[in-house]
RNA sequence: GAAUCAGUAGCUCAGUUGGAUAGAGCAACGGCCUUCUAAGCCGUGGGUCGGGGGUUCGAAUCCCUCCUGGUUCACCA
């Protein structure tokens, strides 16, 4: 039963209205005194032409009490009604619980198929703190989309291909070995790469040298490309050693490498749809009339550039994919970039160039400045997760020191909090990352939702058998009990919510509301200690609320252990 | 200069798409463990919702304008 409509009916009836003006103005108060739901009638003030508190009242004395409610109340010029309690809870636990983790999921997205494109890093360069937040958010969208039932791909637009392969193979011929690559991977990369623009400041023909031996990459020399393929192994490598702590995957590693070949057509088809323009010794799309400046297709010296490789890729997927929608995660300083090249293909006309959708983010630095792997003013991934486990891991031996095992559970705890932290406030923020915030596994952390699910479990486990039989909803008169089976039957349009708005923050929120209600009722009453018939619905509260939270948690791709 | 995103408590942020007394967490202070995990719960203090106009019965939310900060603006990605 949808509760909102079925007072909206009520009120249809008992003031002339059609359910669809009245369904729009019922809202849920935030104040409980006020009620489950409330109907304001200043604008029927205008129809009626009377004053909205007698229109209330007026209302009030032709509505007739069904049985899930349980009282209504006139307050000024709103009439609010409270809610059978016991019906109410019925009505959201029962469906919870036969629908169990599978409560929330939709068909909505049967037969349609969403690319994400998210996290592409940039090959031979370290993970780091930037790098976490397009691959946590496009991991947590993919999985909603999922939950709805879209099928996902999720692509890796790896940063593989370009210029710095150049510098990188002159690197490291000047300066590298073989021993000291094998051994040291990224970092000697790193390292080498570093080593190379401070020797280029005194010796400007190294970059002449790095430009012939991408040209040499690109021409099928092969010993440029085994170099490269070397590189990119090592990268890949170390990248899977980082997406398998987080519990990322994707369904395709197509980097910009993989387009090489393909982009001659796509300039081609620019040509002959006489978008292809020439500008200081550069071919371009004029994008003028959209107020843009123009987009880069070909440069001066014949090579490519990042929007070619996109417009390339986008028209690749969609003849692989077929997408419904693709979807890009970049930091917004991106922005321009993609408004540009979603208009070439608007201009190349094709219709689905409304279905490209650049999903922006803050940007994110450090208390010492701008984000840097160069100055080494970076904050690399696996330090970022290991002190997070770390801290985890000391928590855990002064809190629980008999818990068995530590060390998995620390994984999934630490590492849930660092997912946790990105997912929690709105994407388009700015983040000044902060090892103090990070840490802090208090209030609203990945870590308090962790431990409200493992309280739930904790019970259930001493609980023994569970019937989930014949319960007594009526036993769960208490508030918190009503506050809990709200933020559940809410749960399914959050996730709706989540992925119009492409807002994973939203799913995180309101796990958190979840469990902050939890662990009133948690604390409030006694469950396994109570009468009969109280204990049973009791239970079936944690039931439903443990259910709910785990897979919630899995949607933001954050495990659930049952014990911390 | 232009475009774009942002501005809500000391800090980090929500705010149900225009509704009732603007809410959380952190930090500070004070309570609650012989009973289901205290990574918890309860309480106290803390606000010119950047400023000013406007629309409306009603504005943090919509419109205009100004201010401040981030980012981008031709051959990097």
């Amino acid at each position: 039963m949808d509760f909102k409509l079925e007072v909206a009916k009520l009120l249809a009836t008992a003031a002339d209205i059609s359910v669809e003006d009245a369904l729009s103005a019922v809202e849920t108060p935030g104040n409980k005194a006020m009620g489950d739901f409330a109907y304001p009638c200043f604008r029927l003030a205008k129809v009626f032409r009377k004053a909205p508190p007698m229109i209330a009242q007026e209302i009030y004395e032709k509505l007739n009490k069904p049985a899930f409610i349980e009282n209504i109340q006139v307050v000024g010029a709103y009439v609010n009604f409270f809610i059978e309690k016991g019906v109410y809870a019925q009505e959201v636990l029962s469906k919870v619980l036969a629908e169990k983790e599978n409560f929330g999921t939709s068909n909505m997205g049967n037969g349609k198929t969403v690319v994400i494109d998210y996290s592409s890093p940039n090959i031979a360069k370290p993970f780091h703190v930037g790098h976490l937040r397009s691959t946590v958010i496009g991991n947590a969208i993919y999985k909603i989309y999922e939950k709805l039932g879209y099928h996902c791909e999720g692509v890796n637009h790896l940063g593989d291909w370009g210029t710095q392969f150049g510098k990188l193979i002159v690197a490291y011929r000047n300066w590298g070995s073989k021993e000291g690559v094998e051994s040291n991977g990224i970092q000697e990369l790193m390292r080498i790469y570093v080593k190379f623009h401070d020797e280029v400041e005194n010796n400007p023909a190294l970059d002449d040298e790095a430009r012939l031996w991408f040209v040499k990459m690109q021409e099928g020399d092969e010993e440029a490309l085994t170099l490269w393929k070397w590189f990119y192994d090592i990268s890949i490598k170390e990248f899977d050693r980082v997406y398998d702590m987080l519990g990322v995957k994707f369904d395709a590693y197509t980097g910009e490498s993989f387009y090489n070949d393909k982009m001659a057509p796509v300039v081609e088809e620019l040509k002959e749809k006489k978008l292809l323009k020439e500008s200081e010794g550069a071919m371009i799309v004029d994008l003028e009339d959209k107020n843009m400046p123009p987009c880069l297709i070909i440069r001066k010296d014949g090579g490519t550039l990042y929007a070619t490789r996109d417009i390339t890729a986008a028209l690749y997927r969609k003849k692989t994919y077929n997408f419904e929608k693709c979807i890009y995660l970049t930091a917004l300083d991106q922005n321009l970039h993609f408004a540009q090249w979603f208009e070439v293909i608007h201009k190349m006309g094709y219709d689905w160039y409304k279905d490209l959708i650049h999903v922006p983010f803050g940007l994110v630095s450090l208390d010492s400045g701008k984000l840097s792997t160069r100055h080494g003013n970076v904050v690399l991934m696996e330090d970022l997760l290991s002190q997070a486990i770390g801290e985890t891991r000391r928590i855990i031996e002064e809190k629980n020191p008999s818990l068995e095992n530590k060390e998995e559970v620390s994984k999934q705890v630490g590492i849930g909090a660092v997912i946790f932290n990105d997912l929690y406030n709105g994407r388009i923020k700015d983040v000044v990352f902060s090892w103090e915030r990070m840490l802090n596994f208090d209030g609203e952390t990945g870590p308090y939702v962790q431990y409200t699910h493992a309280r739930a479990c904790s019970i259930l486990k001493r609980a023994g058998e569970v019937s989930l039989e014949n319960i007594n909803y009526g036993k769960l008169s208490d508030e918190a009990s009503l506050d809990i089976c709200k933020l559940l039957e809410a749960y399914p349009d959050k996730i709706k919510d989540a992925a119009s708005k492409l807002e994973p923050s939203i799913v995180t929120r309101h796990l958190v509301a979840i469990s902050q209600a939890f662990n009133k009722f948690y604390h409030d009453n006694p469950i396994l200690n109570s009468e009969d018939e109280v204990r049973q619905a009791r239970l079936a509260v944690v039931v439903a609320v443990k259910t709910v939270m785990k897979e919630g948690l899995r949607l933001l791709g954050i495990d659930a252990p049952e014990q911390m």
